[in-house]
RNA sequence: UCCUCGGUAGCUCAAUGGUAGAGCGUCUGGCUGUUAACCAGAAUGUUGUAGGUUCGAGCCCUACCCGAGGAGCCA
């Protein structure tokens, strides 16, 4: 083997090259040939471009039509703009290199299972779906870090190996180090604390470990988590920043994606609607909310609005079941029977959430103050709203000890969730911290935790205490909101989930 | 931990308790513009595991394993 040139073109260059003669090095990602002509269609990591070889060009053509799918290839060919081909360009070959042969590349074009694609995550990576999202994730990440670079935070990196005996304790996943038990870590909060009394505006960015058996579309065993962490900050500092975040998240994915968005097939408008201030309601507010003719009117019409997705549905079945009925052809007779398949497996999951809310509304409805509030009652809530929805001042029971107690209610801490519109539910959760030596060693003493390992995080309170306070981005689940995606296990290159390890 | 659904060819799925099948993928041949191309032909199985019921089990029963969705908990 041996490259033909060595410099190279990437495919998302390629509309500047019309005209020109270039080298493309990538992978096949399908093929189409006739006795005279072949289409490849080829991928590199920046897009897809279709090439065709004539037979008229007797080596290439070979070559071509001996190529299987995933082989690695370079190619020369002369770009031309073309209507026919998918990207609007397409290249003439007349030299193409196989690099190296794949044989039985198990990912076909068709659909495949869960099991199957999460158990070949490490090639399922290479799907225009999943590269697209990737690229997104990326984009997210570096708009959130240039949030912060440019409000003049430090980026402040915390452990992730944690002693024992933090709040929580059982959700962590135990380490053994050198024979002690320690835990990686849930949160980089106190640490940044810390680095907040030094530098005043920091944030940390790192994976986090959650041990709950949860098995969910919302859940992960490892995630990524951004969490500034600002001095003399109060409730309306962190909105701010929620906000300015979130919107530079999504401006940039807007600038820069609308392809990759496209090829999601997510609702831009959706995204575009998202425009400060978000709305915002006290913990109170919201129980309000979900008690009111207007929660209720809202399910009903949500309701009413399924079962009429659901009638369409059964109409679509229908005609798709005349359809094969009269089909002849085996092939169009197969893809009937997918679009059946799909049809059918979207109306059996808007039957199981048609169930769901049914069963779940009354529990809405009838929600106690105090409690915390649950998928359901998060959704609800969010989705009567088009931009993100902050809920502030939450009952203190059912929040971490080191949030600042509300002096006008000492029943409330000073805390701020931001939900995710479109039934995305919770991507940042935050407070301002608890500043008062003696108040929270006194809500210390009510969870019965021993104060001896949070001495170095007390002493914070002792030397120079100070108002402050931060928040927690979840990146997955951004991803997913901002992607439009069903579940986070496609938002993160390799998802940890319960019970999955392998790739 | 609990609830619901599922496990049949490499993949996606069919199969009244009665001879295990189709499409895709693969291989062979054909086709000059395809868009998950198409046409013709070929190969393909320990029906998740272990028991049980039955003349006969992919299908029924029991236990277990694995997966999916959800609850709780959370970002």
């Amino acid at each position: 083997m041996h490259l033909v040139s060595m410099t190279s073109t990437r495919i998302v260059e390629l509309k500047q090259q019309c005209g020109n003669s270039v080298t493309l090095r990538g992978w096949l990602h399908g093929k189409r040939t006739s006795g005279k002509i072949a289409f490849l269609i080829v991928r590199d990591g920046t897009g897809i471009c279709q090439c065709i070889v004539e037979a008229s060009h007797p080596e290439p053509f070979a070559i071509a039509e001996s190529l299987t799918q995933e082989s690695s290839i370079e190619l020369t060919g002369t770009v031309r703009e073309d209507a026919r081909s998918p990207g609007g360009v397409e290249i003439d070959i007349s030299a193409l290199t196989l690099v190296h042969r794949a044989e039985d590349y198990p990912i076909s074009r068709k659909s495949h299972g869960v099991d199957f694609l999460m158990n070949h995550r490490h090639l399922w990576l290479r799907a225009p779906r999943q590269t697209a999202i990737l690229r997104i994730r990326h984009t997210l990440i570096k708009a959130a870090r240039g949030y912060f670079d440019d409000a003049g935070f430090t980026l402040i990196d915390t452990p992730i190996l944690s002693p024992g005996a933090a709040e929580g304790a059982g959700t962590l996943f135990p380490v053994d180090y050198f024979g002690e038990e320690v835990y990686l870590a849930q949160t980089g909060q106190l640490y940044l604390e810390s680095a907040c009394m030094a530098l005043e505006k920091v944030y940390c960015f790192g994976p986090t470990f959650r041990a709950e058996k949860s098995k969910t579309r919302r859940h992960l065993t490892e995630f990524w988590m951004i969490e500034p962490e600002i001095a003399y900050a109060d409730l309306d500092t962190l909105k701010h920043h929620a906000e300015g975040l979130t919107l530079r998240m999504i401006g940039d994915t807007l600038t820069h994606h609308r392809d990759d968005l496209a090829t999601l097939g997510r609702d831009v408008s959706a995204l575009e609607k998202v425009t400060v201030p978000f709305a915002s309601l006290t913990y109170s507010e919201a129980v309000d909310l979900l008690h009111s003719a207007q929660t209720r009117d809202w399910i009903e019409q949500d309701l009413a609005a399924l079962e009429t997705r659901r009638a369409e549905i059964d109409a679509a079945l229908a005609v798709t079941g005349e359809e094969l009925a009269a089909a002849t052809k085996a092939w169009k007779k197969e893809k009937l029977e997918q679009t059946l398949r799909e049809l059918k497996e979207t109306r059996d999951e808007l039957a199981i959430d048609l169930e769901h809310r049914r069963t779940h509304q009354q529990d809405v409805l009838s929600f106690s103050w105090g409690k915390d509030f649950g998928g359901d009652e998060e959704t609800i809530l969010s989705r009567q709203f088009d931009t993100p929805l902050f809920v502030t001042g939450y009952p203190r029971e059912v929040k971490a000890f080191y949030m600042k107690r509300d002096d006008t209610d000492p029943r409330l801490v000073v805390n701020m969730d931001m939900l995710a519109p479109e039934g995305y539910g919770e991507v940042i959760g935050g407070s301002i911290r608890e500043e008062r030596l003696e108040v929270l060693q006194e809500r210390m003493n009510e969870e019965k935790m021993d104060s001896a390992p949070y001495e170095w995080y007390l002493d914070l309170r002792r030397y120079g205490s100070i108002p402050h306070g931060g928040f927690g981005l979840g990146i997955e689940r951004t991803v997913a909101w901002i992607c439009g995606l069903k579940h986070v296990r496609e938002t993160i290159p390799f998802p940890r989930l319960l019970g999955r390890m392998y790739p």
